[in-house]
DNA sequence: ATGCCTTGTCGCACAAGA
């Protein structure tokens, strides 16, 4: 089983760039990020033709997340639990069936929180902290499981090409790359990190400042995978020359490819 | 030090992103 995911920074604005990754890549699972569209906004018409099942947790302007998948998802979640009075649209989980076994996926779109501190930095601690009792949840039904999504943390200097330019971001302070931590230490393994060690691999460069052009990227999209599902990774793809198209997306799709 | 781009919004500038 394929598996993707992907900060398209707006659904409707990088639609043909959707389509003609889904037909050059035909992942099994696509995990979406900042739609920034309501649910009946999504362009599930003009993904018709494509055979893949939709599940959508839109929201006006900002966030929205998705999971489209060529077989037919189960027990679809919309929401992290933990607090109920959070409205943001940044998560959602469903069963995925593949040909030996099911998968659950979790996608997300983890707050930037910036600028740091502020009531935003805040919210971007608490939600890890919601996601952290919900993996440790997960973990505990011993099954395969993944958390696929744009984390906003750059876990190490290395996943940065100019670390120094980060140290009073949100993505980098020392609060947020301990809780990323703590969740490796529930046991959860950092897909891309359990194929190679190397620096320089980067899902994300700003629009600005020529950070594409300048290679001055940082790796802030990530998959977390169960024991279960770590076990039967194959490969993980950094599918880069996506950021060279035309009016691209800021981020770039991580995939991997699990025995599953 | 700040903005640099890009997107969405009951636009006509601003918030949010990272």
């Amino acid at each position: 089983m394929r598996i993707a995911t992907w900060n398209v920074n707006s659904v409707k604005q990088r639609l043909e760039h959707l389509l003609r990754f889904l037909k050059e890549e035909a992942p099994d699972v696509v995990c979406l990020q900042e739609l920034k569209c309501q649910d009946d906004a999504f362009p599930r018409l003009e993904l018709d033709g494509t055979g893949y099942n939709i599940a959508v947790r839109g929201q006006k302007s900002f966030n929205g997340v998705a999971i489209l998948s060529k077989r037919p998802m189960e027990d679809i979640q919309l929401r992290l639990p933990g607090d109920d009075s959070d409205e943001q649209a940044r998560f959602i989980e469903a069963l995925v069936p593949g040909d030996k076994g099911v998968v659950r996926i979790a996608c997300i779109y983890l707050p930037n929180g910036n600028p740091a501190p502020s009531e935003k930095y805040s919210y971007k601690l608490a939600w890890m902290d919601r996601l952290h009792a919900h993996a440790r949840a997960r973990l505990r039904e011993e099954e395969p499981f993944v958390i696929a999504g744009d984390f906003n943390v750059i876990p190490e200097p290395k996943d940065a090409a100019r670390p120094e330019q980060w140290v009073n971001d949100a993505l980098f302070l020392p609060p947020t790359r301990e809780k990323f931590r703590s969740l490796l230490h529930l046991g959860l393994c950092d897909a891309l990190r359990a194929t190679t060690d190397a620096d320089g691999i980067y899902t994300f460069w700003d629009y600005q400042a020529g950070a594409w052009q300048k290679n001055n990227g940082i790796r802030i999209d990530h998959m977390l995978l169960s024991p279960q599902a770590a076990d039967r990774l194959r490969s993980v793809t950094v599918v880069r020359h996506t950021r060279g198209w035309d009016k691209p997306s800021d981020h770039v799709p991580l995939m991997a490819e699990l025995d599953v």
